[in-house]
DNA sequence: CCCACTTGTTAACGCCGTACGCATAGCATT
DNA sequence: AATGCTATGCGTACGGCGTTAACAAGTGGG
């Protein structure tokens, strides 16, 4: 794919002088980390993350697998550098001073990210993987919630909160092409005379493709959370 | 276990003759799905998820790996198997009639039983796995929430929310054997600078083990979920 | 006794991540 | 220009995984 062309280098500083000339030493690389790893982004959003094993980016990169490794220590790596890719695709809304606002506007980001990346979702949990470009979201969404007149305590209980619904919901519902959820699966093979409820709550459920939630279940996370608002708060 | 005594037969499934004896051939079966599966959920116990392996469970059990397929489809099935273990060894409390206390009742029952078989946390939430096991805990947590109050269309919000937050609290503080939680590891390496808020939460972070939120945070959640008490109610 | 059928087992296939070591290319130095 | 250093590419191989296919050994029914 990239075999013709010559890539321009053009990182190269001056032969000679320059003093310690360490810096971007590009001739050779036919690869680097960025395209290694624009490359597994690419991967995982089109075939999935189980797509993207050393072998296959290799192949994709045309060249080696063991080529890979000269540049990235192991494929774990790899996944936090994909991660943190993802995290800096965020698109965060403006600071806003209503902490409810603030928050909503924060976390509705980060789910929307992670929604069009779904592939992310479960490395980012289940791993525990996550780069430092998710940090100023913390520290906005802790920043209003002191704001909104929380102890330090109570504001880690909180964000504790609002982080694991959002992820237990994204896991849930939004995890690789599966576009059933937990809930909808058990619902569907049961037996309704043993389980009236269930059964009702199964009429209930119109076809079509399954509702967001998400949006209003969040309000009523804060809800619980934070005291009355004074006024109106908009969405 | 069923080596010696020949068990009288009642299944059938032979074509041709009428009386061919199947089912609870018991001579030579050194092993059945039965103990397949309890020397899987040991292992799993033991030395975590990975270390159930095909290899390893059938070495485990005395017998060749091949073996194992005898009794089972694949290792899905089984993962399926050991999850419908975990969930009938929940041990529910006996129904109640308010709402709120039915609520915390099931999902704590579930919560304690996952905190307990770390190691089926995800499974159950990631490749959505779930035996029938389960269904009655929906069934009564549904029944809760109309008796509360809520329409259909709400109960299976509500649902969604509760389930999602007991899932995004299990996989993200109860994941294997590791201690610390997103938030915890995110908040260790930032520069105090920076992020005042995330420095001066650190800084209220007492030593020692993290604590545990869920039961309050379950309830803040209620809190948002159901019409408020008319009484007190008790956790 | 033989046969149909079930159960156990061996060998192998195609994946995976990655350790090891050699070949090469470009730069700095002489 | 020749040399040596180091960063880089890559062929080979190891141990592991889940699983297919073919074969062997039991076992009860006619």
């Amino acid at each position: 794919m990239n075999d013709g062309p010559s890539v321009g280098s053009q990182g190269r500083n001056s032969p000679g002088s320059e003093g310690p000339a360490i810096a971007t030493r590009s001739p050779r690389r036919r690869v680097d980390e960025q395209r290694i790893v624009a490359r597994a982004l690419r991967l995982a959003r089109e075939d999935g993350l189980q797509a993207v094993t050393m072998r296959r980016l290799a192949e994709e990169l045309g060249t080696a697998p063991m080529t890979l490794y000269r540049h990235i220590p192991d494929r774990q790596a790899l996944l936090v550098a994909m991660l943190d890719e993802v995290a800096r695709g965020i698109a965060f809304p403006p600071p806003a001073d209503d902490p409810r606002a603030e928050i909503t506007g924060v976390l509705t980001a980060i789910h929307d990210a992670l929604r069009r990346d779904a592939w992310a979702i479960g490395p980012l949990v289940t791993e525990k993987l996550a780069g430092p470009s998710i940090v100023p979201a913390l520290e906005r969404t802790f920043a209003a919630l002191r704001r909104a007149g929380l102890a330090p305590r109570d504001s880690r209980a909180a964000f504790a909160l609002l982080w694991h619904y959002t992820v237990g919901e994204l896991l849930d519902t939004h995890m690789d092409d599966s576009d059933d959820s937990f809930a909808r699966r058990m619902v569907r093979d049961t037996d309704p005379d043993a389980h009236p409820a269930l059964a009702a709550i199964v009429a209930s459920v119109p076809s079509g493709p399954p509702d967001d939630w998400f949006p209003e279940n969040l309000q009523r996370v804060l809800d619980g959370l934070l005291p009355p608002p004074a006024g109106r708060t908009a969405v």
